[in-house]
DNA sequence: TATGATATGATAGTATTACTATTATATTTG
DNA sequence: CAAATATAATAGTAATACTATCATATCATA
């Protein structure tokens, strides 16, 4: 990816912070020093005092920008659903296959995130990593339906639909295209753990990956027309 | 399920606890509480003390028999592993054909826990609904390779290896047994979980469920003997 | 039934977390 | 340069997640 991603913005719903935290060079810190610290300790220990010590800042600043950490994990999930949302419709947009371009979306959102590209303040191999272990966190709440009519999912929600729309595009008759789409997401995110934690629960090693796992079980579970 | 189970004692690993809770009447209302309260306030508001009030009982009493609330969502996560893998074993050991054996396996740990069965202080209702809603959390943390190492996911793995065994005996060529068994499992947690609280990213709604939807991922996944 | 062992309860105390409030000091902008 | 705004510093609170100690209740057995 090139510098055409520096001009764009990921606009993230902005109920989720108090302060956008792209309008200064603190809030800008905060996001990006937040990911490095929620990578290293995990997001239960990251603290904002931890935080406001590291940056060398304090922690009543920090609070300026976001209400809470967990508010601060919907921003960076948003971010990156955001981001992710946006290769998967820069890579699919000229395909006009709807098999090829399905193929081309599950590559897009199933594969480690390799280098961090373009968005200065961003670690975008840093934020896949924090998604894949943190993710789950951000719904897992007794807060959950109260968030999500606020909106807060709503571009994790927009990515699985356009997904679902594209197995919906590929076979009109499958029964599953939501379930599914959200199975490749979520199945995706869980693979990726299990090779790191749990390898003997995958088959995702060595001479495969989850991309592979996951578009065999998505392609095996479509009627394609004969000469898809 | 009947009286059976009354004389059966799903064993967990006796490192999870202090000092095991089924031996005092003390930690079969710890347990049994704890379930009540877990699936009220949700694990994250949940806290011994609170634990302590509700049942008469002294915070300081409840950390006899757990180091924290940490190890007993532990503790009750193997103890529906456990009480789930009987479930499966008994439904499927009579049963020869490895494809049917596959399907019913599918059904017993993608069902919704409809009865309270047997287990006198457990509530395998509340239990299923704290699995759907907080397992994740006992493994997304910084300790999990640790805790791992300790055993304290044995169980679980032993489930998975269960099916993905079951898998292999009906396709011996199908490249991702294990992947396909732990998708089964954690994909009917979150499609449980979304129509619950994303009911619009899931199809397994009026006509159909969770048990539909992954026995059609499975099934297509798998090359089958034509007579099966 | 007395004696000791064990289980449980009560109380106190600590460090950390997750904030809120207030005031002071920079920095930016008009 | 003044006013507005952003950030920093400090203090304080209630809750959390424990640990330690001591008291009391129960239970097991000689």
């Amino acid at each position: 990816m090139d510098r055409l991603f520096q001009s764009i913005k990921i606009s993230v719903n902005d109920k989720i912070f108090v302060k956008d935290p792209e309008s200064s060079a603190l809030g800008k810190t905060i996001v990006e020093e937040s990911i490095s610290m929620i990578h290293e300790m995990g997001f239960d220990k990251f603290t904002f005092k931890k935080l406001g010590d590291r940056i060398g800042s304090n922690e009543s600043s920090i609070y300026r920008y976001f209400e809470n950490k967990h508010k601060l994990l919907l921003y960076l999930a948003s971010w990156y659903w955001g981001w992710l949302e946006y290769q998967l419709v820069f890579a699919t947009n000229s395909i006009a296959d709807a098999a090829k371009k399905l193929d081309k979306a599950i590559e897009i959102v199933t594969q480690t995130t390799e280098e961090d590209s373009s968005f200065s303040h961003i670690n975008e191999v840093l934020l896949n990593k924090i998604v894949i272990h943190e993710y789950s966190k951000s719904y897992l709440t007794k807060e959950v339906d109260k968030e999500n009519r606020e909106g807060y999912f709503e571009i994790y929600k927009r990515l699985v639909n356009r997904i679902s729309e594209m197995i919906a595009a590929a076979d009109r008759d499958y029964p599953y295209p939501s379930s599914l789409a959200s199975t490749v997401l979520e199945g995706s995110l869980h693979q990726h753990f299990l090779l790191d934690h749990f390898s003997s629960l995958t088959d995702c090693l060595e001479h495969t990956d989850p991309t592979h796992y996951l578009k065999h079980l998505v392609f095996n579970s479509l009627n394609l027309p004969t000469n898809g």
